[in-house]
DNA sequence: ATCGCTATTGATAATCATTATCATTTGCGT
DNA sequence: ACGCAAATGATAATGATTATCAATAGCGAT
């Protein structure tokens, strides 16, 4: 059985890292989180929440390291703030509710592959995409 | 023959807008630019070269009216800004070139209906989605 | 374990796009 | 031409994010 604590050292150093106090209870949090989905601000308070002490701007710096670093992925939904999830490796798209807020997940191959069809229609060298659709979750409805 | 001018007039009583001299002159600019997709900066840039004296607020005024008045797609690309262009009727994504910041548009109806079945697999009520291809175009290539 | 140096942190100022304020101006029905 | 509500424009305010910079803390070497 693993140490959490560990790992996450592990994961700091393995991308260059050096293992900080506000990165591994970032990292930590990110891990225990119930929600998937978290804002800068969200990350913040939940520290706050927490009684550990550590300065919005580091929290910014951060959660963008890490994004760098391949650990985090970012969203930029239109819900004018940029929101972060572990990357878990395993790419796929988002449903946001307009309604709650809310943040489903899913993947569609046929999507992808229609994608990289298009771009290629185009000669384009496609890098990345954004799909999100959004709406009225089955909760809220 | 259609005059330009009264068209854009009967636009705005459409919509139930006023006919003034700001509306006027950026539904016209929007309608004669040569690019089709414009940052709310980039309206009032090409107003001021014009010589026509519009504030900045009300740039981002006219713009969001357009918009809520079916007149103006708004996009958030991320690019940091909204960026509008006429509405045309007719729904499309768009490629994205991170090199010249270009944009090219598609439409594939594929994609479309399978966004609606993924949507309904989660009982989720769609009402829009946005759709961005990320990479380097032809031309920058 | 201590030293020293560089990376990191945190408080805060700055930035950037966009919106709010409010006195002045203007479109438009009478 | 009048009168007034709606629109405009200069500017202040906002909200998210980034830059600044002095103080602090990892970490490799001793
Ligand atoms: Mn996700
Ligand atoms: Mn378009
Ligand atoms: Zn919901
Ligand atoms: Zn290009």
């Amino acid at each position: 059985m693993i140490d959490n604590k560990l790992s996450e050292k592990e994961q700091l150093r393995n991308v260059g890292l050096k293992v900080t106090h506000p990165r591994m209870r970032i990292l930590a949090l990110l891990e225990e989180s119930d929600q998937i989905h978290l804002s800068a601000e969200a990350v913040y308070r939940m520290l706050i929440d927490r009684e550990e002490e550590i300065g919005l701007a580091t929290v910014y710096r951060v959660l963008t390291q890490f994004e760098q670093a391949g650990i985090l992925k970012r969203h930029n939904f239109e819900t004018g703030h940029s929101v972060f999830e572990l990357d878990r490796g395993e790419h796929h798209d988002h449903l946001l509710c307009t309604s709650c807020g809310g943040v489903e997940e899913f993947y569609d191959d046929r999507i992808e592959t229609l994608q990289h069809e298009i771009a290629a229609q185009h000669q384009f060298e496609i890098a990345d995409h954004a799909l999100t659709l959004y709406g009225v979750c089955k909760n809220c409805l």
